[in-house]
Formats: structure tokens, C-alpha cells, sequence
DNA sequence: GATCGGATCGGGGGGATGGTTG
DNA sequence: TCCAACCATCCCCCCGATCCGA
């Protein structure tokens, strides 16, 4: 039971709707408010969470964007390419060195999908891919062994993106990842060579 | 004012009809009864209760403000904002920690509104949130499980404020969250590191 | 006995390091 | 065999929330 306090007319109003001797407030309200004596209704929250980079979640949204169909709105900061990622504040707060990271294939991706996915194709390790398509369907098609590989690798889903990025690499290895992506993609120089400032 | 009691299932149901934030019980009710304005307007039901920070209800009440359309008073203390507050008595003589913090969260809130509803959207932890809006309806609104969670953290409404914040935390991590809100708000940074002698 | 502040310690994630492969 | 490149184990630190003491 929760006590609610009312103003005395609203009080005086529920008292005048009483109907059978004894009623209680409670009951007339649920009279007046046309529900059923057992109401119970869970009103589900929805709130989709990109627990993945925690730091920009409800940031002013801009571009909206089709991806596989659906339409995304991207943060303002992921949306005008690499070079004014490096100058946003967002990027520059973020500490954690795999956030920045994907932060920075997302603002890829949007700012040359093509490009993005032919490099992604190219760039891969000895025995692993680096990136891919579609996390989801791979984690329920590999067979347990290839899946276990895999995982070790702990893929994570780029934030507004159809793509996955290996996650568990050293700093240095990212910095390698990132620079063959944006040699293939056409990055200028000055701006590849920024990496090992920005990451 | 009176107060009534009702089941929490009806309870529940008039929180979900929320339209604004800051909106009381009572007001949702008038809407849903199709009744006027009452005459005489409330304060107290939207205002926090200041029960956990002891000892400031007599002192001077000053800059009338509105909150979610609202008009409250401030005491003199919170309303001139962090510096002044750092200096005032009823903060020093303040002895528990979550009590400081708090009082300086309502202090920050009044200095810039703006900016500390983009700060506290920013401000989280790995899983749970560190501050939000509308304790009450989030506290109706989840489901079981997250309820649970949600609880353990022992959020509280941040006085004169639509705020609540995460409680459960030692003293070390309410630094990290103070110093996460102000670096955010652009407090200067002499300020910032006074955190640690503060609280 | 009940409540409340918040230190403590278990758990989880980031990514350096040591081991492995070609 | 040795070296370079790569992999993924595992350490350390951070975060959460249980639980102890006031």
C-alpha cells in the first residue's frame, strides 16, 4: 500500500463518487478510472543501451542513417569524420584506449562505408580476423571450438555500425589495426601518423 | 491535504501517467478525473523532503525558483552555489559525507541547470547509473530484477532538485562522481581539487 | 531492534606481457 | 635456430553492493 497526498478538493471529489457504503477511496478510484479490481500492468521500460561506450549515451543526435534497414541517429561527435572526432571533447575525456578505438571505426564507417568495408576485408591477423559483419550470426554459427577461438578474441559490435572489432589486443596492436584501415581507406598521412598521439 | 491510501498496482498506474517531470500524484489524478487546477497550489508534495539533511529547516529561505513548474525555496546555503557553499557553516559542520555531497549536487544543480542535466546523463559507472530524474517513477516503472539492482546502489532524491543520485558508494567514489560532474560543468579546476579536502 | 553510512572485498574488464607460431 | 609478428592468458585495477559497525 503507498499513501498519496491529494489536495482536500480532489479529496472531497473522490468522496463524492462513493458508490457503496464502505467503498474506499482506492476503489472509487479504480471505478472512476475505468480499471479492473486486479490491475497489474508492467509498463516496460525501454530504453536501448549502448553499454558498450558509456560516455555518450543521450548526446545531441544528428545524421540520420540506414543501416541493414533500420535507421540509427548518430551522436553528433561520431558523425563528422576522424579529424573532428580527434578535436571533440567526448573523444578526448574518453581514458579507456578501446572505446577510442571504436569510437574512431564508427566515425570511419559512416564517413566512407565502402571504403570501410573493403579495408575491413583486408585487414586481418595470422589467425584471426580483426573485423567483421554481423557478430551475432557468427557467435550462433561456429562450431564450439572456432567459437571459443573466437571469443578469446572478444569481439565487441562497433556502436552504430553493422561491424564487430576485435577488443583484446594490446594498445600497440590497436594502433596497427587502425593504421592499415585508414592506409587502405585513403586516410592523408598527417592524419594516420596522429594515431599513436590520439590512442 | 489529506492523505489517502492506495494499492501499489494503482499506484503504479498514475505514475505511469506522468506527463511532466516534477508532476505530483495529485496533479495526475486532476488530469485523469478531467478536474481543474486546484486554487490553492502545492510545493511541498514536489519538493523533496529534507529529512536527511538535518538541521536547515529554520534558516533563511531564499531565491524563489521553479523546478519542473513548481516554485520552491531555497535555503540561503544551497543557493549561491559550490564556492560559497564550501565556505558556509551549515556545510562545514556537516559531518557525514553523503549529506555534503548531496548539498553540494543541489548547489551545483541551482549554479547551472543546463549543465548539470548534460553532466549527470554523462556521469556513470560501469552497470548502474549515478544520477537520473524522477526517482519515483523509475522506482515504479522497472521490473523486478533491475529493481533489485537499482535499490542496491540506495538512490536518493537530491533536495530542491528533480534529481536523485546513487548513495552507496565509499567516500572515494562520490569524489570521482563529484569531480566527473564538475569537470563536465566546467567548474575550474582550483575548485575540482578541492573535493578531496571537502568531502 | 532498526536504520543508515560507507569501508571492504569479491567480481569483472582492460590491455600488458609472456608464450607461440610461421 | 633465431627473429618478428601475433595471440590470448592472466594480472591489476576499477567498480559494485554486501555487510559491518555506529
Amino acid at each position: 500500500m503507498k499513501n498519496i497526498e491529494i489536495e482536500d478538493d480532489l479529496y472531497k471529489y473522490i468522496l463524492a463518487n462513493i458508490e457503496a457504503f464502505g467503498e474506499t477511496p482506492s476503489q472509487i478510484l479504480r471505478r472512476l478510472l475505468s480499471l479492473p479490481d486486479a490491475f497489474e500492468n508492467t509498463v516496460a521500460s525501454v530504453t536501448p543501451t549502448l553499454k558498450s561506450i558509456p560516455s555518450d549515451q543521450k548526446v545531441e543526435l544528428v545524421k540520420p542513417d540506414i543501416i541493414d534497414g533500420a535507421q540509427i541517429s548518430l551522436p553528433a561527435s561520431l558523425a563528422h569524420g576522424v579529424k573532428i572526432l580527434f578535436e571533440s571533447k567526448v573523444f578526448k575525456q574518453e581514458t579507456i584506449v578501446t572505446h577510442k578505438f571504436m569510437m574512431m571505426l564508427t566515425a570511419m564507417y559512416h564517413e566512407n562505408k565502402d571504403a570501410f568495408v573493403a579495408a575491413a576485408q583486408k585487414t586481418k591477423g595470422r589467425t584471426r580476423d580483426y573485423l567483421g559483419q554481423n557478430l551475432k550470426v557468427l557467435l550462433a554459427t561456429e562450431n564450439k571450438e572456432e567459437l571459443t577461438l573466437l571469443k578469446a578474441s572478444k569481439p565487441r559490435d562497433i556502436p552504430y555500425t553493422p561491424f564487430w572489432v576485435i577488443t583484446n589486443a594490446n594498445t600497440a596492436r590497436k594502433r596497427i589495426i587502425m593504421t592499415q584501415m585508414m592506409s587502405t581507406m585513403g586516410y592523408p598521412q598527417d592524419l594516420i601518423e596522429r594515431i599513436k598521439e590520439e590512442i
